[in-house]
RNA sequence: GGCCGGUUGGCAGAGUGGCUCAUGCAGAGGACUGCAAAUCCUUGUACAUCGGUUCAAUUCCGGUACCGGCCUCCA
């Protein structure tokens, strides 16, 4: 198996610490918001990653740790804005999440810490990070000492000079090098924060994830992912804080960042008006659809967003569907997923190359003719298809949706037409046909009569 | 300004130092069908640009142009 491992800027043979528990963490959303298509596109990558883990290695051999980031300032913000508790926007935020993931088929890892949990890990590795001289406090804040790690900067490849050439960063008066950032910030009355040695006060966003990642998965582990924008300064700083409080250790061996999503060729935001939810866009096509429209590119590569593209993925499941709905009744072999679908997920998740392989398994179970192909590629196909987090609904619901009376009506007409059809009455039967279609029902004639479709 | 990544046929999007060939959509033709739909078969069109390395480059190296990302919160 191999991965584009950004600490060494190329792909690379995945070797485990642990074959009987390979360990991943993913940095998740801050609960402060509906999540959007962005967020929705990384969780989707590395259920992909997750599920050809749990193939190749054993699902009770994997450990996959996905953090819920529950204290920040935007959550802050959004308390202000709207008067809302705390409470009441982070708890109705994490459920939106977990219900739009559930949606889009992401299996559920092992673990999904909150930051909240957390905190006394938290002030732990600061302290450890204090005795070690890797920070220093300075106004109620304790800040981490970029000047104490001689290496800071390797991951995302930048230079002290380039950082301070940026001129970017936020300068304060208490930072003695303006690139230092903060581990623990004091926090007002009236704002979230625990008790702590250097007062009341709560995490950087960065800690929480050093925090979290050893608590659950030890000082050293396997895979960290994210977007590609969080390797800087977000991992950046995991690793600083990691491997100075935790000398010798590895943190992550392998750094997997995805490519950042853009709508209509530009980067998506509120101000252009190109922002979606995952909510609105799922108003507009199925959960399915948009999974694999995210699976239609490399990871690696920017993703860019079209409702074009979605519609597209839609008739692309149709096709597939299409060709399971005529098995539907056909009981699945011993048959396992297709070698070369593995390999090519096995090779840093290439997921268009083994999508184009399902469209050859599709191909294959229409053109099946005895049963024993037809269950042979069946199976091939939804095993397959599983690895991908796709194909697992059930075709006629797929195709029907949840109707009730419709349904009773549709077969009527059905059997009024296939009436006219025998009496050779052809202008009534296309006037039934074309009545339902304008209800957006498709009528299919087969040698083993008519079937219905909604489109 | 600094640091990354990209540029493949009408569109989306893999891949490869030479071979017959990605794949899908769209287009053209055909089979099946009362007609459709679905499905199947056949088919055209490509590797930004300029140099270099090589017997051979879309694929490796370098320059140029264009596009995008990061450098501040971001998945």
């Amino acid at each position: 198996m191999y991965l584009f491992n950004t600490l060494k800027r190329c792909k690379e043979e995945f070797v485990p610490i642990d074959e009987n528990n390979v360990r991943m963490y993913v940095c998740g959303p801050t609960v402060y918001d509906r999540a959007h298509l962005g967020n929705a596109k990384t969780p989707v990558v590395f259920d992909v990653l997750y599920r050809v883990l749990c193939n190749k290695y054993g699902k009770n051999h994997v450990t996959y740790v996905s953090n819920i980031t529950d204290v920040d300032d935007k959550i802050l913000n959004k308390h202000k804005e709207t008067g809302k508790s705390i409470r009441e926007i982070t708890e109705q935020t994490y459920q939106w999440y977990v219900d739009d993931m559930a949606k889009l088929n992401v299996l559920a890892p092992n673990y999904r810490p909150r930051a909240t949990e957390y905190i006394n890990e938290m002030i732990e590795l600061v302290e450890l990070l204090l005795k070690e001289r890797h920070a220093y406090e300075a106004q109620g804040h304790v800040l981490f000492d970029v000047d104490s790690m001689p290496n800071y900067g390797f991951l995302s490849g930048r230079s002290m000079k380039e950082m301070i050439a940026g001129a970017r960063i936020e300068v304060a008066d208490y930072k003695k090098n303006p690139a230092d950032f903060v581990l623990w910030k004091p926090s007002d009355a009236d704002q979230p924060g625990w008790n702590s040695p250097w007062g009341y006060g709560r995490p950087g966003w960065h800690l929480e994830c050093s925090a979290m990642s050893s608590k659950l998965l030890g000082n050293s582990f396997d895979i960290h992912g994210g977007g590609s924008d969080l390797i800087f300064p977000h991992h950046e700083n995991e690793c600083a804080q990691s491997l100075c409080a935790h000398p010798g250790e590895k943190f992550a061996n392998y750094w997997v960042h995805g490519g950042m999503l853009m709508v209509d060729g530009v980067k998506m935001s509120k101000s252009l008006g190109n922002f979606y939810t995952i909510d609105q866009v799922l108003e507009k096509a199925p959960a399915e659809a948009l999974r694999l429209l995210f699976l239609t590119t490399h990871y690696h590569q920017p993703f860019n967003f079209t409702f074009e593209g979605l519609e597209a993925a839609k008739q692309t499941l149709d096709k597939f569907y299409n060709a399971l709905l005529r098995v539907k009744d056909m009981a699945c072999d011993s048959s396992s997923a297709d070698e070369r679908i593995v390999n090519a997920l096995e090779d840093d998740i290439n997921t268009p190359l083994a999508l184009s392989y399902i469209h050859e398994l599709v191909n294959t179970l229409n053109k099946a003719e005895s049963d024993v192909d037809k269950a042979k590629a069946k199976t091939t196909l939804l095993k397959s298809a599983e690895l991908l987090g796709i194909l697992w609904q059930n075709p006629e619901e797929w195709f029907k949706g949840s109707v009730g009376d419709e349904a009773q009506e549709i077969e009527k007409l059905i059997a009024q037409r296939a009436e006219a059809k025998k009496n050779k009455d052809y202008a009534l039967a296309d006037k039934i046909r074309n009545d339902l279609k304008e209800k957006g029902i498709i009528l299919e004639d087969s040698p083993q009569g008519t079937t219905w479709k909604k489109i």
